[in-house]
RNA sequence: CGGGGUGUAGCGUAGCCCGGUAUCGCGUUUGGUUUGGGACCAAAAGGUCGUCAGUUCGAAUCUGGCCACCCCGACCA
């Protein structure tokens, strides 16, 4: 391991993959655009996982599993779906190789297995998941149905960044079907919510909910709502998304059901998903130049105990008397690692704990020891305190990680309070949209003006914020009436 | 797919213009001394210089083809 990440404010793009890479997050893979997620990156994201899971299980949703791969014709069936992911998809054409005549040793497609009808690996899994369930709803009395899916999606991109956009990609996407309009908005606005909830509390990233754009919304709803976090460059990053379905993928699959009527009438859906972007939410939110800053809540280890030692004596010595600590620790659900390695000195383990953003680091030397003190290091501030070891010092230690994690949250949401500005004329607008950050601009409305801003600034509409406050204005670009505010900012 | 660039040890690199079998740092191995902010000393291992062909007594170096990757655009959770 070498010294030194490359600085923040030098380099943005270089530090996040650095980052990445140095604190044993993700590497790029032997395949084009796919990563390897290692086994630090994947306790987080396990982490993020399982608080979601719960979330979901809270609002009723179970899991399920359906395949990779979707046959061309179930694809093709949405049609604004297949073609909005139709030049981004991985497409299995035959089904055995064979050993190649012409060229020794090297293996070629066999043409003798030629698919009938082609599969595509999913990009997402609308089309395989509702021609499941026209088989399972036909009646009122089989909806809601609440099901969650994890599993990996791929998409053909052209560029990748590690976690930002990857090739394949892991996901958790739920797909519900209902027997009203209205409950189907509830459930999008629900799990919108749930997903502001997780980003603002679990991972400590504040975040603008909103509605898409008809330019940004997945292609086959009928309304995308998302959140979307500002990264410490001032670019934003969709964190999540949410979609009301209407009844298209109902119609494009025939998925009818029985009311209580007794009346024929399509389902209602929804489809919603986060992904393995947020790790690069999460990096990007809080790290600085030192290396990780995670949220307690999402750290697999809480505390890193460094003992400063000349010899085996000592370090049992202070294995011994940090013990009633660490029990202590552990009783309240707190991680806790006694790093006890004599290979590496503190000074190395100390810049080992930075970089991967452990919250919270003990330290114990014999001066700390004869004095019955430990000195004790946030990484958020990178503050260190010494402090008297007793048998308050584990309550201690849990109201400073709880301390830690609201003190990111507030500081993430500081900066993007002090990066998001009113922009009321076009050239304030060109200005600082250079400068980074969210414009909140009013807006005519229209697919043309939001396009010639994309293409004049690339900055895009963000989103349609849900508690934008009516007021008379006029349009940033066009000058035409808007009655609200929106988000535009360069993305991720 | 358009524009630019790069391939030399596990990683990062020098050498290339001006041809003579490869430099340095990190890492690794062994031994010793160290340990309150990324230790030091000593020794060692590790490279068909992306690939194929050509020029030459001789190619990392010159020429051509191919391949891969990176950066900038269009696309995108």
């Amino acid at each position: 391991m070498s010294k030194g990440l490359p600085k923040r404010s030098e380099n943005y793009s270089e530090w996040y993959n650095e980052l990445v890479k140095r604190a044993d997050l993700a590497e790029n893979s032997a395949v084009r655009g796919c990563m390897v997620i290692k086994p630090y990156g994947y306790s987080i994201w396990e982490k993020m996982q399982r608080a979601l899971d719960d979330m979901f299980k809270e609002t009723g949703h179970t899991n399920a599993y359906f395949p990779l791969f979707v046959p061309k014709s179930l694809f093709e069936a949405e049609e604004t779906n297949a073609e909005g992911f139709a030049k981004e998809c991985a497409v299995v054409t035959h089904y055995r190789l064979k050993a190649d005549p012409n060229n020794k040793g090297k293996l070629i497609a066999d043409p003798d297995s030629k698919l009938e009808e082609e599969l595509i690996v999913r990009p997402t899994s609308e089309a395989i998941i509702w021609n499941t369930y026209k088989n399972w709803i036909q009646s009122y009395r089989n909806l809601p149905i609440l099901i969650n899916q994890w599993a990996n999606v791929v998409r053909w991109e052209m560029r990748t960044r590690l976690f930002l956009r990857t090739a394949e990609f892991l996901w958790q996407e739920g797909h519900t079907a209902h027997s009203t309009a209205d409950e189907a908005i509830a459930e999008t606005k629900q799990m919108l919510d749930v997903y502001a909830r997780f980003a603002e509390e679990w991972m400590g990233v504040p975040v603008v909910k909103g509605t898409k754009t008809p330019n940004e919304r997945f292609a086959g709803a009928e309304d995308t709502m998302c959140i979307e976090a500002m990264m410490q460059d001032g670019k934003a990053l969709q964190a999540g998304t949410s979609h009301f379905l209407g009844q298209n993928f109902a119609k494009a699959f025939d998925v009818k059901f029985q009311s209580k009527e007794g009346t024929l009438e399509y389902v209602w859906g929804t489809s919603w998903g986060v992904s393995t972007r947020l790790m690069g939410a999460l990096i990007m939110a809080h790290s600085d130049d030192n290396g990780l800053v995670l949220p307690p809540k999402l750290a697999p280890l809480h505390v890193a105990i460094v003992p400063i030692y000349k010899g085996e004596d000592q370090l049992e010595q202070i294995r011994e008397k940090l013990k009633p600590l660490m029990t202590g620790l552990k009783s309240k659900g707190i991680t806790v690692k006694f790093d006890d390695d004599d290979q590496t000195r503190p000074g190395f383990k100390f810049a080992e704990y930075e970089l991967k953003g452990v919250p919270v680091r003990i330290a114990m030397g014999m001066r700390d020891f004869d004095n019955g003190t430990i000195e004790v290091a946030r990484r958020d501030t990178m503050e260190k305190q010494t402090v008297e070891l007793n048998a308050q010092t584990d309550e201690f230690i849990k109201s400073l990680l709880d301390d830690i994690q609201t003190n990111i949250y507030q500081k993430a949401l500081d900066f993007r309070k002090q990066n998001t500005f009113i922009v009321d004329t076009w050239e304030d607008f060109k200005k600082q949209i250079e400068l980074g950050g969210f414009l909140m601009c009013h807006w005519d409305g229209t697919s043309e003006t939001e396009e010639k801003i994309k293409e004049e600034t690339k900055a895009t509409i963000r989103c349609i914020p849900l508690d934008a406050v009516e007021e008379e204005g006029t349009c940033v670009y066009s000058g035409k009436p808007s009655k609200k505010r929106v988000v535009f900012a360069r993305a991720y």
